[in-house]
DNA sequence: TCTTTGACTGAACGATAAGTCAACAATAGC
DNA sequence: GCTATTGTTGACTTATCGTTCAGTCAAAGA
């Protein structure tokens, strides 16, 4: 709903009646429309620093751990493809609870900082391509959000073997088969 | 405004507060919100159609062409960046009309489908990695989304560089050149 | 000067949606 | 069975927002 409509397209009425209830009970449940959509956020953020922070608490490679890290999300976006639109309707709009908006800048924030560390680790052995980490870490994230907008979309085209094609651009030392 | 707020959270006394002018004047020149809307999409994406195709028509090699493509697409987003979000919100939004979604749908395949016969013609002549040329054309176009966001958002990170770099992942014969 | 046209305004209207509340049902404890 | 607590409802209130409209003002033409 929120994911679709956004916060201000989205009604109570209408969740309400999409859960089968009554909107007098969402009433009973949250105190206000701004208190389900910042639930909704904090969920949400919260279960995605989670999976950055175990990638990066595993052992093996540094090319290696992001490579699953970037399978572990694809799969999350294919899973529930409308959490993440949530997400990124609460980091592009200003039509949102305040809260929100700081819940997913520090979400933006966190995962580039451990994707930087990745990619620094990465470089030393030569698993991953010259450049600035954090410079890196950014255009790996923008690629992966806009990869997942498409996929939210549901264009025709499936961007999970696109996600793998992305990290493919970023390593160096995997086999030089590139077609697929 | 619509960029920020969203279609359904922009409100007509804002735009015409913005404007200076009264809410009456705007129903002198539009009919109605969808109408101003439907002529802000049909703006944008008129003018990147055109500039596509202007790419097309250039003389040079594929990848560069789509490099200057690529320059031309970034100069765009950094000059206009609530340009791209107006368009951004129509693409993933139900709760726009439905003229506008249309508009923004045919952008979407008309672009993807000129690059990727940038990407056919680059291959040939092995300017650009393998892989299948419309898969790598969305691969691509998500990226260069994901990016527009990130800019438009403001991030610190300044994504005219990381475009560049971005291309670069793309192409081939490139001197080895990656750090900056 | 009189009329017409078009830019422009702001009050008013109708619809819609967030939030409230008094009442009702169900369940549990006594 | 009786009472207290919890879950649940939908009509009501209140405010907001898109849209309309009657009317003002200024310039142009006759």
């Amino acid at each position: 709903m929120f994911a679709r409509n956004g916060y201000v397209g989205t009604r109570i009425d209408g969740i309400a009646a999409a859960a089968g209830i009554s909107k007098g009970l969402i009433y009973h449940y949250f105190g206000s429309k701004e208190e389900i959509f910042n639930t909704l956020i904090e969920s949400a953020t919260h279960g995605t620093i989670r999976l950055y922070q175990q990638a990066f608490g595993l052992p093996g490679g540094a090319a290696e751990r992001l490579r699953w890290l970037m399978e572990q999300v694809a799969t999350g976006l294919v899973e529930q493809p409308h959490m993440f639109m949530v997400v990124l309707q609460a980091f592009v709009s200003d039509a949102v609870p305040q809260e929100a908006r700081e819940l997913v800048s520090t979400l933006a924030a966190k995962t580039r900082s451990i994707v930087a560390q990745f990619i620094t680790e990465g470089q030393q052995n030569g698993e991953i391509v010259q450049g600035d980490p954090e410079h890196l870490a950014f255009l790996l994230g923008s690629c992966i959000q806009g990869l997942a907008v498409a996929k939210a979309m549901s264009t025709p085209m499936p961007s999970l073997s696109a996600a793998d094609s992305l990290i493919r651009l970023f390593t160096r030392s995997t086999p030089p088969e590139s077609g697929d």
